[in-house]
DNA sequence: TTACTGTACTATATCATATAATACAGTAAA
DNA sequence: TTTACTGTATTATATGATATAGTACAGTAA
């Protein structure tokens, strides 16, 4: 597979193979028109339930980012700078409640930008 | 009590109450040295069980902004300023993961930063 | 017909979170 | 010393998210 999976990951296997999928499209392994892997063949390369995989593929379905067919398989819905901005708006979902809770602090917004200049230098 | 707990919040209820102390911290209603609502009273007041808020205020300890006095209660050991320095830290703790994967697939520090700027904007 | 696709359903297990009740130990004031 | 507060410890139960397991059904195409 074009990913792995991370039992040790602080992430649940389906959002790993949501990440993993997303990933591939941005990386070009992965273009719109393509079929995805097989549920069943997913799940035996990664080692993961079959109904792991469903949960992930269903998830990018209510996305958008792909569609499922019927005795086909889920064919890629999206491209390359479509998924860009939905990662970004995915990023900016899940800080949104902790950043909107430092501006009712008092906070002031270089102070927020200053944490994300930091995080960059260091890894 | 100088704080509320929504049980609707997607944050637990004991998140709820360890963000409630420190932000009465930083809006100065707890000083240094002040002794914080003995578990069964907070627990009373919020409407919570007791367990919760022991889980809370332990976590608290273990974060060196309290300390449990055997018979008498939890002593505030942390000033506002460090108090804000610690809530930064826990910022960049939690978004970090997202914010190192977002560097590694190629975004640039300036994308993620206008998230931030556009989180400020609305809210 | 065969061998693939996705779909649906039930059952089980684990973990974090939260609740509930009880008992024990330290502190301080009447 | 007694009383009424503190925190601490333990056990039990419930829920929801996550993950696994197995089985059966339906659509597609060679």
């Amino acid at each position: 597979m074009w990913f792995k999976i991370d039992i040790r990951s602080p992430l649940s296997l389906n959002e790993q193979i949501k990440m993993g999928i997303k990933e591939s499209i941005l990386k070009g392994v992965l273009k719109e028109g393509d079929i995805l892997p097989s549920i069943r063949e997913l799940a035996s390369s990664l080692k993961v339930n079959p109904n792991t995989v469903v949960r992930a593929y269903k998830a990018l379905e209510s996305e958008g980012i792909i569609i499922a067919k019927q005795g086909i398989g889920y064919l890629v819905l999206k491209g390359k700078s479509e998924i860009r901005e939905l990662i970004l708006k995915d990023f900016a979902r899940k800080i949104s409640g902790e950043a909107i809770r430092l501006k009712k602090i008092g906070f002031n917004v270089d102070e927020v930008m200053e944490v994300i200049k930091e995080i960059w230098k260091k890894k």
